[in-house]
DNA sequence: TGAGGATTGTTGTCTAGGCTACATTAGCCC
DNA sequence: GGGCTAATGTAGCCTAGACAACAATCCTCA
């Protein structure tokens, strides 16, 4: 393997994603959520009253990366922070009814868009595809949790 | 196929790349480059004097983005704007020395990074995954191309 | 009970990318 | 030549994420 290949495992995830993320966002522009949005409403649908932190966690991103992507759905009417009773430093999250409305039609324009990307491969393919990628995401996530190198 | 499945292709795919980036630009961070710039050296060591416009097309992001790429590692002295005579719209990029030099040791940093994350599957699967990665990335690239939805 | 440590969320500063609008410059064609 | 169109790079404004430092709050244990 070598730098001028193009095929090369480790570009080609990179795009895939980005280019994913363009696709999706492009769609769904005149809704007003992203992906990266629409991710944090599935959460809260399925987890209403869940902390920053919590959610932070089932997205597998930074507490701080989190407060800001709230910060951002609050201030679009998507998300409401409301204290909890009895521990004062927590934030508990709630999805407005605009968000809940949305969320369904948001689903299945992710459904489609990644439909369509994997539209070149078979059934099979796309189920083999899809282990691959948990197991290597699996690996990553240790390596991520073990503190870099 | 449901939005409570964590196991949901596009969430997988997603988490992958951010993971890659985030695993390997921890493990660089002491040289001095991201993963993204290390993608721009990798492409200016093979076209040294390529403008800037030609590198976005061979990173395939936005002219802005790359030129604020460029930006930040022209700052760094990893990369060189040079006047093209005939055209003065034109900044012709050069790698600095510096950047020579780091090319290798970023590359096996790269390999060894994507290495680790394939290394629960087998070299059978790594080629699988591979190919199937690659078609699912020309797909998204005829998606986006063709101006969204 | 009170001191020290852990947790929670925020802020600051950084990279990275997208889209739009724009000035400059080339090229083409009348 | 002169005017229109296309290409090039830049700047502004936005999301998204990482890391570090910090204040407020809570918890534990001596």
């Amino acid at each position: 393997m070598s730098p001028d290949d193009d095929e090369y495992i480790g570009y080609v995830l990179s795009d895939v994603a980005r280019l994913i993320r363009t696709v999706f966002d492009r769609r769904v522009r005149d809704i007003g959520l992203t992906r990266a949005q629409w991710l944090v409403l599935t959460r809260l649908y399925r987890r209403p009253g869940a902390s920053q932190t919590e959610l932070a966690d089932m997205l597998e991103v930074d507490r701080a990366s989190a407060g800001r992507m709230i910060d951002r759905m609050e201030k679009n009417g998507w998300v409401e922070r409301r204290s909890d009773d009895g521990d004062r430093r927590i934030n508990r999250l709630y999805l407005t009814a605009d968000a809940r409305r949305a969320h369904k039609a948001m689903w299945s324009i992710a459904e489609a868009t990644v439909d369509d990307a994997l539209a070149p491969l078979s059934a099979t393919e796309r189920d083999q595809f899809t282990r691959l990628a948990a197991r290597v995401k699996s690996q990553l996530q240790s390596m991520a949790g073990a503190n870099g190198s």
